[in-house]
DNA sequence: CGTCTATTTGAATGTACTCAAAAGCGGTGG
DNA sequence: CCACCGCTTTTGAGTACATTCAAATAGACG
């Protein structure tokens, strides 16, 4: 995606002109970045929320026993980083780094607090923002609770097909709470069908 | 919790006169519930946001093989509902039930969206209601993915420690998304130490 | 006190994990 | 363009975690 058409589709969504959005746009840090390059490094005390123009981004975090695990991935027009962090300022919990090559927007607690004061129309665009996420943030837990690894996969799949097609399958496995090895089991088995 | 701590709560998170949330809560169906008394069914086609003003409420969902699953639980000051029906338009995925006695309002999809437009700050106040639930579901979701079924529960107890003394086990486990004989086996190893 | 539901217990089963090794695949340099 | 290297995926055997089912016990409530 290039600028302009984010720089449309956000004055869309959140009915501020597009020549606002990119007053603040150019406010945000704006980085290219390389496959597997890291924007943040868990623990980072410098914590943004990350706004993807182009390419696919993916949040993880770790934990001593097993090592890295998946939370998100991102794509284009899609927004990442650790919205705890960006709440009370402790260091990210996340580390975000690039599966493809890709460019985003680095906004800091600073510009973000700005944008809601001085714009009250980004309170309703984050409102909106926040909302759809938690709808799907509920129906990934309903299926962490629910579904079986097999059938997670399938939700999977079928909810981001293009993911699914980037992304290394190691990936999906840890997102989905699994591990690599019965992953390759479980596809397998749909195969032999 | 009484009516008038309520709204002097409402008042004071969300900056908007104590008066004006009082018009809009009146404005809202009140119903006092008894204990395992549903207000909201599965599928109902009139869905509404629930804000709980004393008491417990649980919210939960069907699927066909394993029956009932416990979606959430709600305390005092908290809100629970259908998200995406009340996005869209559809019937309630959830269902809504208490397990203490309890006092809600029920805020409908027109009533939000009057307070919504009306009220500017209304936007505010649930971005900011909406970022926080985020960041909550979030940190489940990642419980979800890396901890085991005797991690999930230690968690568990220690975030809510009140609720674990108000419900039945069958029901923590439920929203674990672990079996009740489970949980009851995970306890006796703890008790043993 | 009796009934109904929740919890505990145990045995058998199934689902998912670990570990180790082999096969596949993609990028890089010669 | 091919060969090699490193990383991902597959495979299999053994194990651990969690479920199912059935029955016994404990608790809550009218």
């Amino acid at each position: 995606m290039e600028r302009y058409k984010l720089i449309e589709s956000l004055s869309t969504q959140s009915n501020i002109p597009a020549r606002e959005i990119q007053k603040y746009l150019d406010m945000a840090e704006f980085r290219k970045v390389k496959k597997n390059e890291h924007i943040v490094q868990i623990g980072d005390p410098r914590v943004t929320l990350v706004l993807i123009q182009s390419g696919c981004m993916m949040t993880y975090f770790e934990d001593k026993r097993k090592g890295m695990h998946v939370f998100q991935f991102g794509m284009e027009m899609w927004w990442s980083g650790d919205l705890e962090a960006i709440t009370n300022g402790s260091p990210s919990f996340y580390g975000i780094k690039a599966i493809l090559p890709s460019e985003v927007y680095l906004i800091d607690i600073h510009l973000y607090n700005t944008m809601l004061t001085e714009q009250p129309l980004f309170q309703r665009y984050f409102r909106i923002i926040f909302q759809n996420a938690l709808i799907s943030h509920q129906k990934r837990i309903v299926r962490n609770i629910s579904y079986s690894a097999e059938e997670k996969y399938l939700e999977f799949i079928e909810l981001y097909p293009k993911v699914q097609l980037i992304i290394p399958q190691k990936y999906i496995a840890s997102y989905l709470g699994i591990t690599p090895e019965f992953l390759s089991k479980i596809r397998r088995k749909l195969a032999g069908k």
